[in-house]
DNA sequence: GACCAGGCGATAG
DNA sequence: CTATCGCATGGT
């Protein structure tokens, strides 16, 4: 585990002695577009929900959240279930990988809402993380819910359906626009089950989100590894096939299979913000 | 002002 | 099957 334990104090859940996390590099790394800093905290509306984080001597602090709140869902959404230190050990073998974990050692995969994770990579197409970041935010402000504490919900799928393209106008997505009702039609409509989708294997998966429009390999896999977990999907885009051509011009190293995607947003990090002319 | 951005769909070879 | 091209728009 990378916190020794978790305890309730007032309206906050606290974790102690908190390993392998960093608020700014897992939150703002490009998996998530919904956080900023606020102060010493970040802040962002998941499921439903505002969430404000807050590091405090090794201790992570979650704002508003009880213990069972917690366990049964941000424990997952940080990917707390999993040992990091295992996971770099192991990835540490690779001279490549082993860079890019020292330059950011606190990301985690986040497992984040499947339809938000759908659409906001969708948006993300031959786009940019700041541009991205407002698109999904403009969604949002115009579609969502409003929140007591300030912010809006993620819109639903049933409220993205049989939206017109004029309608999403204020988006600014451009072509992207069809994509989005594409994609809110047909989970809104049964046509593509999230709740079955689940428990499919991930192939099978695949299949399902690459019958919708906007959807290709490089999206795909995006939402299958930040929306469905599925830690073995290796997203690439024009930042990791920078990583291919400089780090590994013979591949991956197969033994990566099965976390092969967490070592992505590592490198994918890395060639961004860290790597001068490897 | 040119070039590029967490690509994809359509079309042609 | 692979190779190009156009795409809406904004960031750098």
């Amino acid at each position: 585990m990378d916190y020794t334990q978790v305890k309730q104090d007032g309206n906050n859940t606290v974790l102690t002695n908190v390993k392998n996390f960093d608020l700014a590099q897992t939150l703002d790394c490009g998996q998530a577009f919904r956080f900023s800093q606020v102060g010493e905290a970040f802040t962002g509306i998941a499921h439903g929900r505002r969430l404000t984080l807050c590091m405090d001597a090794g201790n992570l602090l979650l704002m508003d959240v009880t213990v069972d709140e917690f366990e049964a869902l941000w424990k997952h959404y940080l990917d707390f279930g999993r040992n990091y230190t295992l996971l770099k050990a192991g990835y540490a073998k690779d001279p490549s990988l082993k860079q890019a974990i020292n330059f950011a050692p606190g990301i985690r995969l986040m497992n984040q809402d499947p339809w938000e994770t759908l659409v906001s990579f969708i948006l993300s197409q031959n786009s940019n993380i700041p541009r991205i970041k407002k698109m999904i935010e403009a969604l949002c402000d115009t579609f969502g819910r409003q929140l007591p504490c300030g912010g809006f919900t993620f819109p639903a799928p049933q409220t993205l359906a049989g939206l017109t393209e004029a309608s999403l106008a204020p988006i600014r997505s451009g072509y992207r626009a069809k994509y989005i009702i594409d994609a809110a039609e047909q989970i809104a409509s049964g046509k593509v089950d999230i709740p079955t989708l689940q428990s499919q294997p991930t192939l099978a998966l695949r299949q399902a989100l690459l019958g919708i429009l906007g959807v290709g390999p490089k999206v795909a896999d995006c939402v299958l590894l930040y929306g469905f977990g599925r830690a073995e999907c290796y997203p690439v885009d024009v930042w990791i096939r920078r990583v291919m051509e400089q780090m590994y011009p013979n591949g991956l190293p197969a033994w990566l299979n099965e976390t092969a995607g967490i070592a992505q947003i590592y490198l994918f990090h890395y060639i961004r913000h860290g790597a001068n002319g490897i």
